[in-house]
DNA sequence: ATGGTCTCCGATAGAAATAGTCGGCGACTG
DNA sequence: CAGTCGCCGACTATTTCTATCGGAGACCAT
């Protein structure tokens, strides 16, 4: 139903909250998930993910924690969905690399929701999270948001 | 995670293929649902959610069946989906009315990603069923397709 | 007027995704 | 070498989505 899930949620918080902190100041599981509310285990399992996926470092032992890998401004939004949400496609064709879909051989929306996909995709990727912060405050997206996308 | 329900998918190929149909044809559920492989009791619980939105006039008795409300050029694409799957929002807090989000009270995403999403409505909501249909053959989306939302 | 066809509606069962939990392991610092 | 913290897999609970069932009401043709 076009939503994020929990988890979605709570490593954007992480990579925003980490972003806030600072390039040195080394973060770890408990304190953020103390500032947010998040489920401590649960948040543990997201902060893994996005180490695997490299858009974190992790600090293991005391002191230990988590460090931003790159510059919030190198960091799309649409990267860390990927990471926690694996590939994702607003239609079960898209989604699922072999989906049995009984529509798929007279499907009418097929391409017209791909191009849509990818509109939205265009945007999620092109916007940082150093510019997400910033959209906080701004009441207005700009228009140039939005790519054509070759199917 | 950003995906559609069936139920959706089964609503814009239904509208879609009425639109194809022409106006004065009156068409039922059972050969829509024949035409796409859809479970033909599921089928006619979304067509009958889409006419209680007024997208589509239903005819009861024989011969009876489904007509658009009105010409695809003045159907959004977000309206069919507004009409399946209720208030839509890209996280919880969103979505949901009365949530009672944990991470509210310091949440560092909630306003950047109203503005994401808005975005997106924006797309949505500009595209009719009849503008979707052509974007099957495009290969490019319309570089003015997205805007700027108030929040 | 009546039987067949079709929409309409609520309830419910089954399947799948999501959210959250638990327990043990290994790495590091002081 | 002890305590802290990340790492990992398995597990349960909850919610959402998908699909099905049974019956009521509208309508047309004969």
């Amino acid at each position: 139903m076009l939503k994020l899930s929990k988890k979605t949620d709570y490593a954007l918080m992480a990579v925003q909250y980490m972003s806030e902190k600072g390039a040195d100041r080394v973060v770890n599981t408990k304190e953020i998930a103390e500032e947010y509310n998040i489920p401590g285990e649960l948040l543990a399992k997201v902060l893994q993910k996005l180490g695997k996926k490299g858009l974190i470092v992790s600090q293991n032992g005391p002191k230990g924690g988590y460090l931003l890998a790159k510059s919030p401004a190198d960091i799309s939004v649409l990267s860390v969905i990927q990471a926690i949400e694996g590939h994702v496609g607003i239609t079960e064709c898209y989604h699922n690399e072999d989906s049995t879909c009984m529509q798929m051989p007279r499907c009418n929306i097929r391409t017209p929701l791909r191009n849509i996909q990818n509109s939205i995709y265009g945007l999620l990727d092109s916007m940082s999270i150093a510019e997400m912060k910033e959209f906080g405050s701004a009441t207005i997206v700009p228009q140039s948001r939005l790519y054509g996308h070759r199917t």
